[in-house]
RNA sequence: GGGGAUGCGCCGAAGUUGGAGAGACGGGGCAGACUGUAAAUCUGUUGCUUAGGCUGAAUAGGUUCGAUUCCUAUCAUCCCCA
């Protein structure tokens, strides 16, 4: 992989660039749909690309791992393969369900021990059985193994588990370089800054992770619940320490506001479930704000979806229409509102980038971080 | 035309053998939540109100200390017989 800075912000510290992958290029800042079980929940690959223009989705390594299973991945040739996808997939670790699942879960130094939420089956996720699972999902970029801590976190259970993130990392980036790839592309491994919200163990955080000297860093446990600004001072301490010319991701994010803002302070890649789920909820993101189309209001507002959207469905349909489908249940709804969220997602970071190459960047976010986060 | 049954909330439905229903439960309606997806899911709310109360069990009367529950008439719906 490589990453190859076109132009940063002059008022911030955003920049634009592009990854080289074996799947080919990714143009940054980007968003990055959600497919944990190798879809996007509600649309098609077909949609991703020519509507969407997604150029890299994510796929879940305890998901996959749980079903269809690591041999039927195997003998399908990898997720690329399997899902009919071929642009970069980056796979989470598990290190979400690691938080997300609690309840479900045990956690040792070993790793972790989860029982399946299918059928209550156990299974023990160490560094290298996550590292080696990714291999064979065949992921562009394999994410570190790692424990999403929750908020609020006391700061003693929050440097202990950093400090065991950071002891995982060393296991997983020897695992790493003691294997191989098995389908002929090359896969990126990403380390992930832990520390919930102190900035003292952030700091301490980032710097292990700079030394390890990757080709990319990511910045885990926030948009867990902490206040914004929070999420915010955290990731500017992260980012002042990792490394300028390799790509920073930030795991989760976000809300629009939340990447713009993100974005000013140097992050390139975002991931988050928002577009999809809450579009299967009947919250659509727009331009100017976002809309709960199943509110009556709507119910005779005979204007387009979204005017301005790259994608036909959202010119073409009414909010009216959009609402009716939610009001009865029609699969049509979920996917007209996904493709409406992620080609606004998209467009977002598309434009951030115009914007940064352009030069005029900050005074576009400032106005835009208000209008995006406005309720309609 | 004759006989019978039933009739409360937006709808369906529980319960009241005469003793305080704003009334279980389900649906519908209205609204909210969701940030590396156990989520096409979950939560709240749903007579009126100047918030103190008020009105309400098809409609109109009656019996009773007291009626949604009993009686009479009317209306409506359904069933059976002609």
């Amino acid at each position: 992989m490589t990453f190859k800075i076109e132009n940063i912000d002059v008022g911030s510290s955003a920049r634009a660039g592009i990854i080289q992958t074996d799947h080919g290029a990714i143009q940054t800042p980007i968003f990055m749909p959600v497919g944990t079980q190798g879809t996007v929940k509600g649309i098609h690959q077909q949609e991703l690309k020519d509507t969407i223009n997604a150029q890299i989705i994510l796929g879940n390594t305890y998901h996959l791992y749980l079903r269809p299973g690591t041999d039927i991945l195997k003998k399908a040739g990898g997720l690329h393969a399997f899902m009919a996808w071929d642009r970069p997939i980056l796979t989470d670790s598990g290190g979400y369900q690691v938080y997300s699942l609690k309840g479900m879960r045990k956690i040792t130094e070993e790793g972790v021990k989860f029982q399946s939420h299918i059928d209550g089956s156990k299974h023990v996720f160490s560094p290298e059985s996550v590292m080696d699972i990714q291999r064979i999902i065949g992921a562009d970029i394999v994410m570190a193994f790692d424990e999403c801590t929750p908020y609020p976190c006391d700061l003693k259970y929050a440097r202990n588990s950093m400090h065991m993130t950071h002891r995982w990392l060393r296991r997983c980036i020897d695992r790493m370089q003691m294997t191989e790839p098995i389908y002929g592309h090359h896969q990126t491994f990403s380390p992930i800054v832990q520390g919930s919200t102190y900035p003292d163990l952030r700091r301490e955080s980032a710097e292990f992770i700079a030394a390890q000297d990757q080709e990319m860093n990511a910045i885990g446990g926030l948009s867990v619940g902490e206040p914004h600004d929070d999420m915010y001072a955290m990731t500017e301490v992260v980012c002042d320490i990792l490394p300028k010319d390799k790509p920073r991701y930030l795991m989760g994010v976000g809300l629009p506001e939340n990447i713009l803002e993100s974005i000013a302070l140097g992050i390139d890649m975002f991931d988050c479930v928002l577009p999809s789920r809450n579009g299967r909820h009947g919250i659509i993101y727009t331009p100017q704000g976002l809309i709960n189309i199943r509110n009556q209001k709507w119910q005779d507002d005979f204007s387009p979806i979204d005017a301005e959207s790259l994608a036909p469905t959202s010119r073409i349909h009414t909010k009216a229409y959009l609402r009716h489908l939610f009001k009865v249940e029609e699969r049509l709804a979920a996917q007209i509102a996904t493709i409406q969220n992620l080609s606004f997602f998209l467009w977002l970071v598309n434009e951030s980038r115009r914007q940064i190459i352009a030069g005029t960047f900050t005074s576009w976010k400032n106005q835009m971080v208000k209008d995006v986060a406005t309720r309609l």
